[in-house]
DNA sequence: CACTTGATAAAGCAGATGCTTGAGTACGTG
DNA sequence: CACGTACTCAAGCATCTGCTTTATCAAGTG
């Protein structure tokens, strides 16, 4: 568990996320394939500037990028967004464990209580 | 949908968990409320500095702090994950959907080859 | 071939982020 | 009251981000 590596994979996965610009890419790609230019339409800025969120993108493992005649597609990798699943799950799962334990818990107080 | 303060909403909580140090604190506060000083214990950095993170989760409404005496016991907020757990899972269901369709358009085109 | 299109590379810059240290505050104890 | 403890506030600083512009490249098209 926890090894630095799977740190970074998540650093790397999250801060990916955590730009507004980025997730509507993420959300664009999980209708299907599209290239940079494509990508970049909807927005005010450059086709750099999208062009460098791809990057971000790429390297967070999130989507990947194809070669096709002069375009450069990029497609959704669905199991990075497992791996931020699975991360967040986990935290969930352990508090709701937690909460199980203490509702128990008060329950057995107050069945000594009622006695 | 896809309101600006959503986005702000989700910029603030996927940029707190995209760093190490906090989705340590986190995973830490699943387990139950904790003081600033104990949450610093396992740093090499300066308490003031784990205060700073826990600004942003806070900021984030992925944990809040209360006082007790003279400590502040931060306590993680689990509707603030279940939101971006959310977006994940609107993206994946999205893209799995695609996939589902490609799947029975090209079993179609399959039995037609077949005939 | 020259020219356009889709894209990356590189440099520069304003603003954000993650830390530090030093000072201040609030609560509790001798 | 003086002192310690648990914290926050504030300023400073190095580094990182998100964008820009200019330049370059690779693949089609006239």
């Amino acid at each position: 568990m926890g090894t630095t590596t799977e740190d970074q994979r998540l650093d790397a996965l999250f801060t990916a996320l955590g730009d507004r610009t980025r997730r509507d890419i993420v959300a664009r790609l999980s209708t299907g394939e599209a290239t940079v230019k494509e990508l970049a339409e909807p927005y005010a800025m450059s086709m750099q500037a999208v062009s460098q969120h791809i990057r971000v993108l790429e390297r967070s493992g999130l989507i990947s990028q194809g070669r096709h005649r002069q375009t450069r597609p990029c497609r959704l990798e669905p199991a990075a967004l497992e791996a931020a699943l699975s991360w967040i799950e986990e935290s969930r799962r352990t508090w709701s464990d937690r909460m199980n334990r203490l509702e128990t818990h008060l329950a057995r107080l107050q069945e000594r209580e009622n006695q």
